[in-house]
Parts: C-alpha cells; sequence; structure tokens
RNA sequence: GGGCCCGUAGCUCAGCUGGACAGAGCAACGGACUUCUAAUCCGUAGGUCGCAGGUUCGAAUCCUGCCGGGCCCA
C-alpha cells in the first residue's frame, strides 16, 4: 500500500516537477508516529530542495497544491519545515476492514508463493544433550522467520542440520558407556572430559535394561562405545525433536553430517572446487583459497594426517545446499561463531554464487535470572536449565514471545521470576487477553441477541466515525505491508511490537465504547471491525507461533 | 594484539539505509469496576541518546578517536 501510494505522488508530481524521477529512490513514504501529521508523510519537498535551489517548505507548498485535487487524499498539509502529511480518505480503509474480515488468520498472506525458494537453516543443535535456552531462542527466531518469508510469498524450507560425526559424539558414546559400566562398578572410572548430566544416566539406565547382553559380549570395548554413542544420538535426538514440537516448531528436512561423509559428498565438493583451480597443497594437507573471496587466510581441507576438517564437511553441506537451487539461504547460528562466517562464505562463494546469497543470523546469548541472581549455564557440568523445563515451569506462548521481544543480535536476559508473573509486568498476557476479550464479546453477542459474527455478515462502515475507529481501521490497513517489510528485514522481533499496538488499542477501544449496542447497525459495523481486529491479531499470533485464546 | 556485538528514562529495551519536540513497557505517583472479562483503561513524573570531534540545511542514527561491558580468534 505504501508503494502504491508512493508511485502515486510521484506520479502527480512528476507532471509539474521532472526532477522528482530521478529521485524516486529516495522518496520515503512514512507512517507518522503523530495523528497530527495525517496517515502517510512524505520527504519529497527535502529532496527536491538542492536540485531545485529552494527551500523545502515552498516546493512542499507546490506539491500540496498538486495533491490536493486527488481523490483519494483526504486532506494534504504542509508541516515541520517541509514534511507533506496526507490525510486519507476513510473509504480507502474500508476495502482492508473487509479483506481482514474475510480471509481470517491469513490476512494480507501473499497468495502467490512466487517471491522465492530459500532454506532456513536453525537450532543444528548437537544431539550430545537437551536443549538449552540459547537453541530456544534459535527456534523462535528461525521459525518466525521462517514463518514470516512464507507469508510473504517465499517456498521455505526448515533445515536442521546434525552434527552426528565429530568427537563431540564419540565423547558421548565414552560417556553413556562409563555410566553403563558403573552401574555394576561403581569404580568404573568416568572421562574427564565427559558428559556430565543427569541424562546420561537415565540413557545408561535404559541401555543397561534392553541391551545388557549384547553390550557385555561385545569384545571390543571400542565396538561398545560405538553402540552406545548411535544409541544415545538417537535417544537425544528424539528428544530435540520432541522438544521442538512442544515448542512449535518443525522442520522439512533433518540434514545428518554423517551422511555426507558415508555418501562421499565431502570429495565430491573438494573436486568441484579443485576443477575451479581453487584447492592446493603446501605442507602434506589440502587447502582451499578463501582469501580469494575476502577471507583473511586459506583454510585447511584435508589435513597432513588425511582427515577432513570440520570446514570441509560444512563446504560439503552447504554445496549440497547450493545444488538444491535455492535463491538464498540463511543461516541462523549462535553469535558465537561469527568468526566462521567469513571463511564459509568465502567457500561458498566459491560455488558461484553472489554475496548475499549466505546470509546468517546471529543469536546472542540468553542469560537466565531467578530471585535476581544469574544463573550460569554449562553442558559439560551438566548445571543449566533445559528448554523443557522452562517450557514446563512458564509454558509456550510466553517463552516465545519474550525470545521475540529483543532483537536477535542483543544480548537477552530472562527473568523467570517474571515471566511467571500473570501480570502486566507479562506482555504477552496483555496482547492474548485482547484476543480472548473480542472472543468473549462474540460469545455475548450470541446469547442476548442470537448475532453470530462468525457468519458472514455486512455492515455500514461509515457508523465507525469514532477516531479511535480510524485509528484501528487504519492500523489494520497498513498491517499486511509492515509484516511484509519485517519479512524483508528479517526482523521478527518487531512482530511483538505490532500486536502490542493493536491490542492495546483494541483495549482502550474497549473502555471507552459499548459494542453491543441497542441500534443494531452500530452493533453490526462495530462487531465487523472486531472481527477485523482479531484476525489480524490471529495473523500475528500464527507468525509468532502463539496461541490465539478464546477466555483467559 | 586482531575481529564482532552492545552502551538511549530507576529497570528491560524500541528507534540506527539521517529528518518534525528522542519512544514503549515495567517500576513510581494520582484517578476509573451496579457495564461486553479491571490480566483493562485514563493521567502525571522521569533522558547531557557512554564521551569528544567531524560530515550535513538537519545526527541517537553516518565517519574518526576514546571510555565501559560481553563474545570470538591468536
Amino acid at each position: 500500500m505504501k508503494t502504491q501510494i508512493k508511485e502515486k505522488i510521484v506520479d502527480v508530481i512528476s507532471k509539474e516537477i521532472k526532477e522528482v524521477d530521478s529521485l524516486k529512490e529516495k522518496v520515503k513514504i512514512e507512517i507518522p508516529k503523530e495523528e497530527k501529521f495525517g496517515d502517510i508523510s512524505t520527504n519529497v519537498a527535502f529532496l527536491l530542495s538542492k536540485p531545485l535551489k529552494k527551500k523545502p517548505i515552498e516546493i512542499a507548498h507546490q506539491i500540496k497544491s498538486l495533491l490536493e485535487n486527488e481523490r483519494e487524499f483526504e486532506k494534504v498539509e504542509v508541516a515541520g519545515g517541509g514534511f507533506i502529511n496526507i490525510f486519507l480518505s476513510q473509504e480507502f480503509f474500508w476495502s482492508f476492514l473487509k479483506e481482514a474480515v474475510k480471509e481470517g488468520e491469513n490476512y494480507g498472506r501473499e497468495k502467490t508463493k512466487d517471491k522465492g525458494f530459500i532454506n532456513i537453516e536453525f537450532v543444528s543443535a548437537n544431539p550430545t544433550g537437551p536443549l538449552h535456552l540459547g537453541h530456544g531462542r534459535g527456534a523462535v527466531v528461525g521459525s518466525t522467520l521462517a514463518n514470516l518469508k512464507d507469508y510473504a510469498g517465499y517456498i521455505v524450507e526448515k533445515e536442521f542440520y546434525i552434527n552426528d560425526a565429530g568427537k563431540q559424539i564419540y565423547l558421548l558414546g565414552k560417556s553413556v558407556y562409563a555410566r553403563f559400566r558403573q552401574i555394576e562398578e561403581p569404580d568404573y572410572p568416568f572421562p574427564e572430559d565427559g558428559y556430565k548430566g543427569e541424562y546420561i544416566k537415565e540413557i545408561a539406565q535404559e541401555l543397561y535394561h534392553y541391551e545388557r547382553e549384547k553390550i557385555y559380549s561385545m569384545l571390543d570395548e571400542e565396538e561398545a562405545i560405538e553402540f552406545c554413542a548411535s544409541y544415545a544420538k538417537n535417544y537425544l535426538l528424539d528428544e530435540i525433536k520432541k522438544d521442538l514440537k512442544d515448542f512449535g516448531v518443525e522442520f522439512d528436512i533433518w540434514f545428518s553430517e554423517k551422511s555426507l561423509y558415508e555418501h562421499g559428498k565431502v570429495d565430491e565438493a573438494i573436486e568441484f572446487l579443485q576443477k575451479k583451480g581453487l584447492v592446493y597443497e603446501k605442507e602434506g594437507a589440502l587447502w582451499l583459497k578463501t582469501t580469494e573471496y575476502g577471507d583473511d587466510k586459506d583454510r585447511v581441507l584435508i589435513k597432513s594426517d588425511g582427515t577432513y576438517t570440520y570446514f570441509s564437511a560444512d563446504i560439503a553441506y552447504h554445496y549440497d545446499k547450493f545444488k538444491r537451487g535455492y535463491d538464498y539461504i540463511i543461516n541462523v547460528w549462535g553469535a558465537d561463531h561469527h568468526g566462521y562466517f567469513p571463511r564459509l562464505k568465502a567457500a561458498v562463494m566459491a560455488f558461484g554464487v553472489p554475496e548475499d546469497w549466505i546470509r546468517v543470523i546471529f543469536i546472542q546469548m540468553v542469560k537466565l535470572f531467578k530471585d535476581g541472581k544469574e544463573i550460569k549455564m554449562s553442558k559439560r557440568s551438566g548445571e543449566f536449565i533445559t528448554l523443557r523445563e522452562l517450557l514446563k515451569q512458564v509454558g509456550k506462548d510466553v517463552v516465545r514471545y519474550i525470545f521475540l521481544t529483543k532483537d536477535s543480535n542483543t544480548h537477552l536476559n530472562f527473568d523467570i521470576d517474571l515471566a511467571l508473573k500473570q501480570s502486566n509486568e507479562n506482555p504477552v498476557y496483555y496482547v492474548q487477553y485482547a484476543h480472548a476479550r473480542i472472543m468473549s464479546v462474540f460469545r455475548e453477542a450470541k446469547q442476548r441477541y442470537g448475532f453470530d459474527a462468525e457468519t458472514e455478515f455486512e455492515a455500514d462502515l461509515s457508523l465507525l466515525s469514532e477516531n479511535i475507529e480510524r485509528q484501528i481501521m487504519k492500523d489494520i490497513a497498513f498491517l499486511p505491508e509492515l509484516i511484509k517489510e519485517i519479512a524483508h528485514k528479517e526482523q521478527p522481533h518487531k512482530l511483538t511490537v505490532l500486536s502490542y499496538n493493536l491490542a492495546s488499542k483494541f483495549h482502550s477501544y474497549y473502555y471507552h465504547y459499548k459494542f453491543l449496542e441497542r441500534n443494531e447497525n452500530l452493533m453490526k459495523a462495530r462487531l465487523f471491525l472486531l472481527k477485523a481486529i482479531r484476525n489480524a491479531l490471529r495473523t500475528l499470533f500464527k507468525l509468532m507461533g502463539i496461541t490465539p485464546v478464546e477466555k483467559m
């Protein structure tokens, strides 16, 4: 809608002021914070100031007289040294209102998926333990971003990369095996750097129960460790999948690192780069010329002992993604990996894709607070609060919403006590309450008047003449565009702001006006508006993965 | 030593592809329930946008230096 209006404005101006065409890119259409500045404002006059060698305010007045004749614009004003503020006509908003009522939780959603084919990889936790809060944050950001891109017309694949081939998995096997042996021989040594969490003992117990004979009959200890590793990995992966599902996160692809080796994908990728002349040998190792693509030094693919580096596996993984034909890919990583990005990007660019084909969203740390104190977390020592525990304590909606309130690039302090409070310190309830209240009004309308707001009905929208009603209509009209902007800029955290603002306007509306009026036409008109609000809220909730509760 | 992120109201943070007096929530203070759910609403107060320069008609926003906190690498 903003783009439509921009076209319109530029078009009208260019009839008299040709210079505007070349500035089109820089023309900004904004939705002013303050009502008195209109529904839409633009900075064109400032931009034209230089080429026309006139004061912005003079140009603004000239433009005003041009725009005033357009019927979409009810009123045009000049203010603040050259801003042009435009008030849109009320009829303009009605079509959006009707659309919101008609389309439910898919209000404004792009109907054709022609924007592109993309992949978003997130969480990708090692299957060596339960998910912690950092993973949770990544899961929320990743899944919400996927929802946003989907809304905006992309075909999105969500992917989880399973690191099931490295040292960690071996160590996991060793740890489980040691706990297993300790059941009969309490003195059996536990590996010094092993995983100390209680869950290791649980897995060992399970193995002892079902596979005791089998493991003890294995002659080679390494074989037993490998068996334990594989068992534990599957066990933990199942747990991870379950946790994610309960958290409202599902994946399309579970990609195994191990499978890369098993299917010779690493060699395949290296060969591909070799043919491009980007690989060389030095000091017995095989190197990739990542410096050709902006990395600060070349990187090893195969070490002098003949083993692959983790980097080469990652290249193979991304080579696989490259061949799948995505328009671009997004990786959601913990911020501690930022140093790794330049070399991966370089390697990926070596395949022949543009720089922005691969994007990374970094997730900063989550610090957990309880009773005003920080709870330090460490996987090795086994001391941490898992995502599961947090979900059990606080609930999915609260965790998702709070994880979304901040830009993923800033540290997040998660205060458990605050999250547990069912009070106005907790914004999730505020937003959900708005939805519940509307549902309550609908129930009441049915009971009192036998009026079912869920069925299709007509309403005289001209009766929605209160100021707050106009404001709400405006919010609803602009919502789809704002969501798409958020999708484009990859800023899922802004969804919370949109939902909070809409809820806030509704709460105010609720307090000041009655919806179940004796005047049937007025009632219908207001219920129509309420239905649009409810659907707009549902649209936002769906994107954020929050439940639209009917009663609170 | 090098790199990345952050520093905005008492607290938690928006705003940062430059624009209208710097915003919100919570906390504080004062008001509003015979009403469709007060998990709500209405109002008051609160800020040298870390510091110093620079670019610009205009800087929280861009550039440089410094200070403070975090993370990664060596």
